[in-house]
DNA sequence: CATCGGTGTTGGAACGTTCCAACTGTCCCT
DNA sequence: AGGGACAGTTGGAACGTTCCAACACCGATG
């Protein structure tokens, strides 16, 4: 058990510290530091000795200074509640470590000003590169940010921006196998709860109408979001109101979080799911496994990693061209959706 | 839309390049940025006027070596997965940024290797002080931190060791809290799904054997983990173990995403919740509202919040004693818990 | 008219690294 | 004996900022 005594903490050692110790000169020590072969073996070690003995810390604010690198990129989260985001991280994690760079982290909160502001600091610190995960900001704010580093956009396709490349799913026709996926079931009435103002929820809504309407269905959209809370109120009134139109047999909505929220309104008013209603996702995220909701997933850790794969690229060749990357989006079918409750005309 | 021409990210523009367009020396522009007030309307209108058209960006690197400050803190999250830890890190963040530090987010991906890695990192980019939301690491690890920079641990009681503070709820009482509500509802067979082998769950499992103990009841632990799937396993287990003994009644699982995976398994099993078997969670993270799960409710973005308060505190005063924070920990009673299926005797 | 105080402004030193050109040996070759 | 190659080592410049002591200028004051 270390004692409690509050012994100050004391200036940092320096190179040049370590340096005086060892007897040789500071320019040895960084050599030695940084495994360099042209430093003899005693050298080596009376400088490794030293520096253990002090207690020696790099000062990467020093290096990054002289170097002009950081070897760091700032990632840019929209919301850390959404677990989707988190999964989408440990690709880009995986990836940066991998080309030896480290990550920044940060988020806006979901508000476009502080979100403006955190990118600000990242530039700032300057990172190397940028991913961001998903966003709310204009293509004209994009263009002036990957004017000054190199820019990876995650879960939206940019094009005709310089230095932006993106990875994403294919909205449309994830929303296109959600609908045939219920229709194939025998749902003629398929309501989509919406994900708010976004483009990514209009993308969404879009590719809903568009696979509706080659079904020759009537689509019906309920204007939601991307929480539970939102998911819970939107399933709420769709399913409650009831004495105009019927309500519909499936819900399929516009992320896996608000379909979290939209089974918990159903059990809430007493609907069996799927027996009553259907409900279907979208994200994939690990958590609808266990929840066993039926869902159209995206390969999330993998979306991340090729975003930082892109970005790393970028680095070393900032003039290439911008790329975007789809990746597989497929239909998870789970216990949330079934056959509608009496066979509709 | 911008073009998609290429140009070339030319080097970033310095003080000095702001200092010559407008005329002035580097310290003056310097002092205008900073919003000095000795500074002439005149200067400063010419120097921001420059500033603008060059896209001067500040250079945090230069300014924190020089101010031998970076005015950031470095937060360490266990597992960015669990979403209890996003709604700690809220606080955190908010309590920061009222502080005016920027935060430093980084995962050891609940390897104790790269634990200490990322949190070299830290250090090395000279982070004014450290939060650690949950952490593997031993009392002489945090001791060695500790000696380097102030830091604050959240969800664990830490004593006795010199510039560490720590905030955590009570997890024997939590247990107890839990235990009682199940026995007051009926319940005398309640089994207990560990989290494994670290700090918190030892704690967990121990207030849940005294609480049993002090109902004269007797507990039986099943060794889990803190991931959906680990619930789910551990639940499956306790509930399908019927050859021997009768299955408990009620789990009492370590926290919230064991509690899901746990319910996932009874569904599975075809067992009702509550009707044959009652969970209840620990943590109190908001999905589990959405879900209707009973859980043992801690305040976790004011954890959060607090710790980072604790820690600007120090950095401010870095010989204060070190300080617990006890918050309040308290049962949110929800659709997963009822009385047992038949009134055992 | 010399001095003072105050308001703006300035150049240089410092922060802790890395990079570079230059230096010292030592050994080998002619 | 003289030179070249090479391994190992060195001091100084640089990175972009902040801090500091000092300066120039002005009007007011004795």
């Amino acid at each position: 058990m270390p004692p409690t005594v509050t012994e100050p903490i004391r200036k940092r050692p320096t190179l040049h510290d370590v340096a005086a110790r060892a007897g040789v000169s500071k320019s040895l020590v960084s050599l030695a530091l940084r495994d360099s072969p042209k430093v003899s073996a005693a050298s080596r070690a009376a400088i490794l000795a030293a520096a253990e003995e002090l207690g020696y810390r790099p000062n990467r604010t020093a290096s990054s200074l002289v170097q002009q690198r950081t070897h760091s990129i700032g990632v840019h989260i929209l919301d850390l509640h959404n677990p989707v985001f988190a999964e989408i991280l440990d690709g880009v994690h995986e990836a940066a470590r991998r080309h030896g760079y480290s990550t920044l982290l940060v988020t806006g909160n979901a508000d476009r000003q502080t979100e403006k502001q955190e990118i600000t600091r990242l530039l700032e610190s300057r990172v190397e590169g940028l991913i961001l995960i998903a966003h709310r900001l204009s293509d004209d704010d994009i263009a002036a940010i990957a004017a000054e580093v190199p820019t990876a956009v995650v879960t939206w396709q940019m094009d005709g921006i310089a230095r932006v490349d993106s990875v994403s799913g294919d909205d449309r026709l994830g929303m296109r196998l959600g609908v045939d996926h219920l229709v194939t079931l025998g749902h003629r009435s398929i309501a989509h709860l919406s994900g708010g103002e976004n483009r990514i929820s209009h993308a969404r809504r879009d590719g809903y109408v568009e696979a509706m309407a080659a079904h020759g269905l009537e689509p019906r959209v309920i204007p939601g979001g991307f929480t539970e809370s939102q998911g819970y109120r939107a399933a709420h009134e769709a399913a409650s109101s009831s004495q105009d139109d019927p309500p519909p047999t499936a819900l399929l909505v516009a992320n896996d979080l608000a379909a979290i929220g939209a089974l918990a309104a159903m059990r809430d008013l007493g609907l069996d799911v799927p027996g009553d209603i259907s409900i279907v996702g979208y994200d994939g995220m690990r958590l609808l496994e266990a929840l066993d909701i039926t869902t159209v997933a995206q390969p999330l850790a993998d979306m991340g990693r090729q975003a930082a794969d892109l970005l790393m690229e970028r680095i070393d060749r900032l003039d290439r061209p911008s790329v975007h990357r789809r990746v597989a989006t497929e239909l998870r079918s789970r216990g949330s959706s079934g056959p509608p409750p009496s066979p509709r005309r």
